[in-house]
DNA sequence: GTCTATACGCGGATAGAC
DNA sequence: GTCTATCCGCGTATAGAC
């Protein structure tokens, strides 16, 4: 298999391994394993487990930002596009319920690790919060765009925290409901 | 010193260095240095790692519930102890933005770690839960005591981990005023 | 109860053959 | 590019002296 291939199926393995077992508690061992390839020829790829993290959070981000590009493309309105996010907790509840979610699990352990790519971790969540504050704003939400691209971010931090905790579909339902109806009822927007 | 302190010492320190830097990247080593004894001598307290996480969780049990308890003594009305819940965002502040929720994280790395464990920590989220509920039941809100509690236990964790994503204490401070105010506007109860 | 010494496996990382 | 063999340090855990 030529390089480039094998690499890029490293790093989804990495990736799949990282969000259900945790980055320090995955091992070379474990990503080798996977992918079928020995230990030793893993470091012909990547020379530290850091090295794949990076590798990691950059194939996150650009998945990421994919997705959002389809949204822009698919949802005519702004509302339409930020109820697109919303949703991810419904389309994942399955993975969120066993895993948590795979920013805001990141980077808490990362955190606690003290690790040099904590910051970078959160750039996952800064991606976010820009696409949503530029929904806001077309939405009509200027002044107060930002606030709002958090909260709703918090709100679903929360909701795979507690999914991941209690795996209770109900719940899951009920608050992205009430995530979607406090967005419907934000004070009327001045474009639309 | 008696062996009770020492224990007792070891579980304060083990507590504190588990939330700090997670269960799985805290050692043996780290814990014997901070409580000042070797690591032979730890074995004599505790046999396995999951021994100490074990009394760690209990320890954490206890201490949430005296709180509770305090809470239930302090506060007249229900409102008013809900309100004290809340209100750990604001007088944690400072450990959550570099930490995150001491409960969350646990809940989410057990979680990951597939650790057996894990279901206890769990119980944590659980009594808070069933606090919560109680005070909304007591508030009027029999019908939907158990959704208000999640929801506040939502709330909190996704502000916990967003904080500890942003170090935003504006942040903070909003999202706060915002549950305090999503409780006022609860539809009236028929009992104070 | 507290210590030192030590066993043992695992995970990260390297060297070098093919 | 992929492999095998191997090093090394760390972390858990044990044995046994004081």
């Amino acid at each position: 298999m030529r390089a480039a291939l094998t690499r890029e199926n490293i790093v989804k393995v990495a990736d799949n391994l990282f969000y259900q077992q945790g980055f320090e508690h995955t091992s070379f061992a474990d990503i080798a394993k996977e992918v079928r390839i020995s230990r030793g020829n893993f470091y012909y790829h990547f020379r530290t487990k850091d090295e794949i993290l990076d590798a990691v959070i950059e194939k996150r981000l650009s998945d990421r930002m994919m997705i959002m590009e389809k949204w822009e493309i698919e949802g005519d309105l702004p509302q339409d596009r930020i109820r697109y996010f919303i949703s991810i907790l419904l389309t994942n509840s399955c993975k969120i319920k066993q895993y948590g979610c795979p920013i805001g699990t990141l980077t808490s352990e990362l955190a606690k690790l003290n690790h040099h790519a904590a910051k970078d971790a959160c750039e996952l969540f800064t991606i976010f919060r820009v696409w949503l504050r530029r929904q806001f704003e077309q939405a009509g939400h200027k002044a107060k765009a930002d606030e709002y691209a958090l909260h709703v971010l918090a709100h679903s931090q929360g909701v795979a925290t507690l999914a991941n905790a209690f795996h209770d579909d109900a719940f899951i339902n009920r608050e992205v409901e009430n995530l979607i109806a406090w967005l419907n009822d934000l004070p009327k927007s001045k474009v639309t």
